[in-house]
RNA sequence: GCCCCCGUUGUGUAGUGGCCUAGCACGCCGCCCUCUCAAGGCGGUAGCGCCGGUUCGAAUCCGGUCGGGGGUACCA
């Protein structure tokens, strides 16, 4: 067992995100390496809801989020829909515990009001800019007397609360990238309450990690400067009894970029998530790729399921570079995938794409049954997702009277010469006597190829198109197979000039 | 500006002092196969950011430098 847990059974992790906007690759990443931590270790994977900032969360993001990542396939222990211990787990839900430990945070000390409006914290910035100081809250209220308290508030002003900084360098063990330490100074005192009394994330995201036991944070590079705050602010809790007072482990996970150099954002269409569902990307495929942007199986294979990562995954392991994403890459992983996939099981999973494409029912008849299982095979390694079925066997499923040609196609191939082929084709099956595909193979041979003495190429291009549509299509003989000999014949009459 | 992180072919990675004239995969190019498209087979392309140092020996250790990214919010 050389594999065995590296940390006890009482791991727990979680998957925070805020419900804003539709979920990217970068939040898939994310749950997929928290997800992979939790259960190659045996441990818990709590997922949370950060629905603090009103004015951005919205009810459909939540939907899209759950919905994701339920198609992905992560199971979580505690969190919305299944509950747990320590819910409620949607942090909108939970003001009356920020609110308890603010009021605590308050009385020991650890935190204060401070009055300075927006306007004079940026002038003595300027200032502290232009004299060369590091800029940051300057500690400006952390001993206001009564009577200067009774002023700022006789003008009305409404306090955030901050978050009193201790004067000691922290330094920690990153899972990532090891240690790392920051000086006091450039971690100055920070807002956990804003004036209006909303509690940030600054509170409620370390808070609920404290009461919910978390021993491990795995999240994006973009919180490794906050990390030092939150180290402070543990301690703080710890001293007012909120949590069991031990610090969970960080290990920040590398960026996902985009094309250059760019962070891949909400609002890239290359990074929704829905886009790759609806596009026919199967989950196995999009997490195994995701999985390799800052982690590897082993030095020589990068195909592999999610029950291998699960038995291989290391946060040691994880590599600290940012990574592009690579739509390529991605899509080749995706096609190896799809081509692994049992017959019936792929079949059934086109089954949405041309039911969505108006080619198939709500329920699947007898015959069409038969098709899609015969037909399956013949398009299994000639896609890359699953939408793709859609064109490949269109027109298999087509009722006989929406059945079209692609202009370019037809354009492109059945010219005069090419109207010709379709004529002398549609002859020679005509006759034939079993509608088979070695039959239909040797009829086309004979009559196209030794017949008219075309290549085979200039032979069944135009069959194709007069038959599929398409100059794109399964093998020509199959599908005539499939397609039928009557369906067929009337396809191949249809064509002008045959 | 200051703080922090990162730096191996186009992309993702392997590499933790000699096994590296740097491996694998995707991409790209060529060839084979071939009814289209794929798949498959074969071959090719291209990389340790730079400069010093340590060492018999450095992609690997140290220093510097340059470049990229993030933070410096009453966003997360």
């Amino acid at each position: 067992m050389t594999d065995a847990p590296t940390e006890s059974a009482t791991v727990r992790v979680r998957f925070c995100p805020s419900p804003t906007g539709s979920p990217h690759v970068g939040l898939a990443r994310t749950a997929l390496f928290n997800w992979a931590f939790a259960r190659h270790n045996g441990g818990t994977f709590v997922f949370r809801i950060e629905d603090t900032d009103p004015s951005r969360d919205t009810q459909e993001s939540y939907d899209t989020i759950l919905e994701v990542m339920r198609w992905l396939g992560f199971d979580w222990d505690e969190g919305p829909e299944v509950g747990g211990p320590y819910g409620p787990y949607r942090q909108s839900e939970r003001y009356d515990v920020y609110r308890d430990v603010t009021a605590k945070l308050l009385d020991a000390g650890r935190a204060y009001h401070c009055y300075c409006t927006t306007e004079e914290l940026e002038e003595r910035n300027e200032k502290a800019r232009a004299e060369g100081r590091a800029p940051g809250y300057d500690g400006h209220c952390r001993a206001l007397t009564p009577e200067q308290v009774s002023s700022y508030e006789a003008e009305g002003r409404k306090p955030v609360v901050r978050f009193r900084m201790p004067d000691r360098p922290i330094t920690f063990t990153d899972l990532v990238r090891g240690e790392i330490t920051f000086q006091p100074e450039n971690v100055p005192d920070f807002v956990l309450v804003r004036g209006n009394g909303h509690p940030l994330y600054t509170l409620v995201n370390p808070v609920d990690d404290a009461l919910m036991g978390i021993t491990h944070v795995l999240r994006g590079e973009d919180l490794l400067s906050s990390t030092p705050r939150q180290i402070a602010f543990y301690d703080a809790l710890a001293e007012i009894g909120v949590g069991n007072g031990t610090l969970p482990k960080f290990g920040h996970l590398p960026y996902v970029m985009g094309q250059g150099n760019k962070k891949l954002s909400k609002r890239d269409p290359e990074s929704n998530l829905l886009a790759y569902r609806d596009r026919g990307f199967l989950p196995e495929g999009l997490l195994n790729y995701l999985a390799l942007l800052g982690w590897a199986i082993a030095e020589d294979r990068d195909i592999f399921s999610m029950e291998e990562m699960v038995e291989a995954f290391k946060i040691e392991r994880v590599n600290p570079n940012p990574a592009r994403f690579d739509l390529k890459k991605c899509e080749a992983i995706n096609a190896t995938h799809l081509r692994e996939l049992a017959a019936e099981d792929f079949a059934a999973r086109m089954v949405p794409f041309l039911h969505r494409a108006g080619l198939l029912g709500d329920e699947l008849t007898e015959p069409q049954r038969d098709l899609l299982a015969a037909a399956a095979p013949l398009v299994q390694e000639r896609i890359t997702t699953l939408g793709e079925s859609v064109e490949m066997l269109g027109f298999l499923f087509v009722d006989e009277e929406h059945f079209d040609r692609d202009p370019a196609d037809v354009e492109k191939l059945l010219d005069e010469s090419g109207r010709e082929v379709v004529k002398v084709a549609h002859d020679a099956l005509s006759e034939l006597g079993s509608w088979t595909t070695p039959d239909i193979e040797e009829a086309l041979r004979v009559s196209l190829v030794d017949g008219m003495g075309l290549k085979p190429r200039k032979a069944f291009g135009p069959v194709r198109v007069a038959v599929t549509g398409r100059r794109v299509s399964p093998p020509l003989f199959e599908s005539l197979e499939l397609l039928g000999r009557e369906r067929s014949l009337s396809r191949l009459a249809s064509v002008d000039g045959a």
